[in-house]
DNA sequence: CAATAATGACACAAATCTGTCCCAAAATAG
DNA sequence: CTATTTTGGGACAGATTTGTGTCATTATTG
């Protein structure tokens, strides 16, 4: 027996304990949701609805606001960027090529980033509840760097943030517009060196 | 005899014959207009009028449509935005030297750049009739530097646009965020000279 | 197959934003 | 000061989006 979706109800159960059905329905929505909205961000929520191929009545039974699908939203991306990030394991070898495995890490996230890494982004990092420990161990990495002076440390910790930071905006942009992904991977790859690189 | 705006019409005379009042106050509407969408690209006619201190009425005599508007912003950010680039003197110097005074001269713009090096620009660059020629100066200048070894040759030209407004838009945000200006510029310019510099 | 769960297609009201229009008050210019 | 120009404050209709609800149809599952 599932906790049932189909009646309208403002207590949406929690998702672990959907049926198969609704779970993978949810999920649909969600990733649509971060595609389209990853377009523009602005997207109505009729238009989600129509680009997942759902009805619009269907979304709101699985979120009854506008807020809870960005919340999920929210959620999602966070997920993905975690495990992007885990994946990078940041503590091996020298913080450029730490900062390298990021870069490549993130750049397979697609349309994620333009959610995350936006001008006005629609998910910020900066309001996750841990983003101080992300910060933090962003800005160790970076003065570990420079401790070893592999890293330029005329640079700011914070600046090298900014700069990673608009550098993989850039990419992505140029990724949507259709530059190689492989192509741009490189060139980015080899400007953060450049740019980060203590001599 | 002044071409008159308070009656309601559909045709708007040119900028030119407006009365100094007009000329004025459509000046105001225009400055606060880019201010307003640099701080959230889909604020209302409502929110701009009100930020300019002036009744929505007012805005709408001045401009019938929410399109004439923005044709108006574009023109101005278009003006702001060719000034800034006469003045680096792009045709001066190594090629580095000229990017980092471009650089120099963007980064006091202001608001202007929050419209034009977003990731959804709300007003495009690459859309003006001379995006071509822009385009190709501004590769010609990196190409130059390149035959000339002050440029890192492994870099596409495509590449060193995409880096130098992905650089660009990362500053503009840290400003935005509180980081002084002068600090963010001058790390700027030293993570662009490494980042472009063949070695 | 039968029961339960999930969806699609509509309908509806509230909210917001736009564009249009009018008129009285204020500002400006001759 | 007087005539002209410009503005502010409304009112109004149309469009769009959103949240809510119902009901018949389709899927899923035991």
């Amino acid at each position: 027996m599932y906790a049932t979706i189909p009646t309208y109800d403002r207590s949406v159960p929690a998702v672990q304990k959907l049926s198969p059905t609704a779970r993978r329905t949810r999920r649909l929505i969600v990733d649509t949701a971060i595609e389209t909205l990853g377009e523009h961000r602005d997207a109505s929520l009729g238009e989600i609805a129509e680009a997942a191929g759902v009805s619009r009545s269907t979304l709101h039974r699985h979120f009854t606001d506008r807020s809870a699908l960005l919340a999920a939203v929210d959620d999602e991306v966070r997920n993905r960027f975690d495990q992007a990030t885990e994946r990078a394991r940041l503590g091996d070898g020298s913080a450029l090529d730490a900062l390298d495995r990021l870069i490549q890490e993130l750049l397979q996230l697609g349309p994620v980033l333009s959610l995350i890494f936006a001008d006005q982004p629609l998910v910020d990092p900066d309001r996750w509840d841990d983003a101080d420990d992300r910060d933090r161990s962003m800005i160790g990495l970076v003065e570990s760097g420079q401790a070893r002076a592999t890293i330029d440390p005329e640079l700011s910790a914070d600046w090298v943030q900014t700069a990673f930071w608009g550098l993989l905006i850039g990419a992505v942009v140029a990724i949507g517009e259709g530059m190689d992904r492989r192509t741009v991977s490189n060139q980015l790859s080899r400007t953060l060196r450049n740019a980060l690189t203590a001599r």
